[in-house]
DNA sequence: AAAACATTTGATAAAATAATCAAATGTTTT
DNA sequence: AAAACATTTGATTATTTTATCAAATGTTTT
């Protein structure tokens, strides 16, 4: 920390990155985002199958990532194909998650976090 | 993509992440980890004046923060000072705004996405 | 060109989040 | 031990998100 470069962003870059994250927390959208790194490109109806919803609420669901520039559209003759707009999109969980990262290993771990 | 391992995570997993991200989704929450990054570690009355709203709604997003698993609290004194878990909490942000990024180069960039 | 298909959009209802004020808690100062 | 301080909790209201059904759009098949 406070190595000069500030970590706090300008409010359109905040604002930016709110989008972002909440484009992320809702279950339906993230699986989405996870399949697609998977796949690499997939069309509305194999998420409509995997989730089981209305048409119309992974339609929404998709405008909202693409909205937050997390996904890429495409038709393609009657279908819609997905993509992601930026596969490392996952990657942020990476550090998170693991128990030993690098800038993290010197903090309290969030297994032995103190109650 | 499609190297074996999948990026769909566990049930478990997943509504861990959309916890984080949902934390995360939000400006004043965002912003109070952005000044954690940078200072380490303050106390709830900093982020109070800072964002002149109601005691009640900071500590609420800070309990949002904690349950996120992404902040630490300590009572000190009549003071509660927060810091984050994972200082890498913000690198999740490195790639996906950078214009280039070994990952994401051979996609289409943000910037200049077909409409 | 009608019918079928895949997806989006509109309108509305249901559910989840957030802000607010008041009161409660625990700590320190006097 | 009372008063002041910093923060949290409870209850309520306001706001935002999400799901749903119906209808609209654009494409392809017949």
């Amino acid at each position: 920390m406070k190595k000069g470069k500030s970590n706090i962003s300008s409010p359109k870059r905040l604002a930016n990155r709110v989008k972002i994250c909440k484009a992320l927390g809702h279950p339906i959208r993230l699986g989405i985002v996870e399949m697609l790194a998977d796949e690499d490109e997939l069309c509305v109806c194999v998420f409509q199958e995997k989730y089981k919803v209305d048409y119309a609420a992974i339609s929404r669901h998709l405008l909202v990532l693409k909205n937050a520039g997390l996904v890429i559209d495409e038709k393609r003759g009657k279908n819609v194909f997905y993509r992601l707009a930026r596969p490392c999109v996952l990657d942020m969980f990476l550090c998170i998650e693991s128990q030993q990262c690098r800038q993290c290993s010197n903090r309290t771990d969030p297994e032995d976090r103190r109650g």
